[in-house]
RNA sequence: GGAGACGUGUCCGAGUGGUUGAAGGAGCACGCCUGGAAAGUGUGUAUAUGGGAAACUGUAUCAAGGGUUCGAAUCCCUUCGUCUCCGCCA
């Protein structure tokens, strides 16, 4: 959520901004600024008529002191007078500013200046590749053959305890997840990040937090009976945990890092997209989350970015690196790069990582902040990315390490998998 | 899930309708004292938001939300959380 005080003094610029990431109702811009003066006006009519009314009552109570209980009756009609214009002022200002903050969600943040423009991923922008990508044999086959070939997953199964898109690893498979789920972590540890384990479901409050409510409720699962949502992000639980909180500006930056499942109903994929571990309903991923002093998020971007390249550089995955166009990116997001692996059989590109500064979108919202150094809170910058997602990653691995005998695994994660290979080799 | 107790500022803790944003203490900050420190001592010490160039000032906040009242930390209702006992359970 952006901040009023800024849209406030900053009309034509938002206006401006918002069409770059792709958005049409420029409109709600002035209607957010005419709600804003509507309810800044109410505010002061409401306020200087309870503030007549409480020292009427200050009033009352010495007059009691004294005993004189004749003018103390007489001051008690007077303020009763005023009693139902207030409420009805109230209900004026609760309205307006209810009607103001429904308005003021609507509002996708703020794009950097860097971000290019355009509507469509098409538009996305190499910023650079790295690995390269293997030449596979005739005989090459994409990952959910290769699934099948060693048993690693068991769709079929995992559909009949829940549903499709719910995978049920096995074998070598189960011990894959973990093995690359212990390497991420250590591998952020390694970088400063505190490793956390938090809810799987988290409340309303949180949910709206981080921006998935009002905006994606459908994308999450709800467990109506108590009103949790299944997270869809580890981002979600982990950012939350600075929700309403103001810490010292020698805390910054917090670095965190989680290890979660991750649910997504995914309502309206079908096809292609959604083959083997391409698009799943419960994937595993390893977050990174930072909370930084305003004037660092971007470095601390370029920070994250390299972070996360240089893990996958360590996977030995082909990669390129996208900067994503004002209309692919995220309502939250000021900037965002994805991270894509090449999956050879397949000959696709999937992405693994995104890696965004939020800028202080999220933190408004959350009211996550810190104390600067003249004693003034501000709002912190919130970045997130991931580091990485599980599924995609293991498809690539599979497919592109493939040979006759068995799937080579990259060297780093050999003492984690216990093995060198899948397979006979 | 049932029964009971409770939820006050950074922390401890007083406060059952009237100048209480909240006694007292601790902590913290700054000053005095000291060769330096401790002790002692003085002052200050919430957040949000409106107005104002500023000094300053209005409003709200004693878990959250609602209600009663001229007036609520104090009374009532709902929700959330904590603790104790019982039940269930890994």
């Amino acid at each position: 959520m952006l901040q009023i005080s800024f849209i406030r003094q900053n009309i034509d610029f938002v206006k401006e901004r918002i069409q770059h990431k792709n958005f049409k109702e420029v409109s709600i811009v002035d209607s957010i600024v005419a709600l804003d003066e509507q309810v800044r006006k109410l505010k002061v009519e409401s306020e200087t008529l309870q503030a007549s009314m409480n020292t009427a009552s200050k009033e009352i109570g010495m007059l009691m002191g004294k005993g004189e209980k004749g003018l103390a009756e007489e001051k008690k009609e007077e303020v009763s007078k005023n009693k139902s214009a207030l409420q009805q002022l109230n209900e004026q200002l609760g309205a307006a500013e209810k009607q103001l903050q429904d308005e003021l969600v609507k509002l996708p943040n703020l794009p950097h200046s860097t971000v290019p423009k355009g509507k469509t991923p098409e538009e996305n922008e190499v910023v650079r590749a790295g690995g390269n990508k293997p030449v596979l044999p005739e005989t090459a086959v994409p990952h959910w053959e290769l699934i099948k070939k060693y048993d690693l997953v068991d769709f079929e199964t995992g559909a009949k305890i829940t549903g499709s898109g719910f995978p049920l690893y096995k074998g070598k498979g189960a011990k894959l997840q973990r093995s690359l789920i212990q390497y991420f972590l250590d591998y952020n540890t390694a970088a400063g990040y505190t490793e956390y384990l938090p809810p799987l479901l988290v409340n309303e409050a949180s949910a709206y937090g981080t921006g998935q409510l009002p905006d994606k409720e459908g994308q999450m699962y709800h467990a109506t009976a108590d009103n949790f949502y299944m997270i869809p992000t580890a981002e979600v639980p982990v950012t939350n945990i600075y929700r309403d909180e103001i810490v010292k500006e020698s805390e910054l930056p917090i670095k965190m890092t989680a290890y979660t499942p991750c649910f997504r109903r995914e309502a309206g994929s079908f096809g292609a997209d959604v083959r083997g571990l391409n698009r799943v309903h419960q994937f595993d991923k390893v977050e990174i989350i930072q909370l930084v002093h305003p004037e660092k998020s971007y470095e601390v971007l370029e920070e994250m970015v390299q972070h996360v390249e240089q893990l996958l550089q360590n996977l030995q995955l082909p990669y390129r690196l996208l900067r994503l166009c004002g209309g692919d990116m995220s309502f939250a997001s000021a900037i965002t790069y994805d991270f894509e692996v090449y999956s050879a059989a397949q000959q696709k590109w999937l992405e693994v990582s995104s890696v965004s500064n939020f800028e202080s979108f999220q933190s408004n919202r959350l009211k996550a902040r810190f104390k600067d150094a003249n004693g003034k809170t501000q709002l912190v910058h919130t970045l997130n990315g991931s580091s990485l997602a599980l599924p995609r990653i293991v498809a690539s691995l599979l497919e592109n390490n493939q040979t006759e005998k068995g799937i080579l695994l990259p060297e780093v994660l050999h003492a984690y998998f216990g093995k060198n290979s899948i397979g006979d080799l």
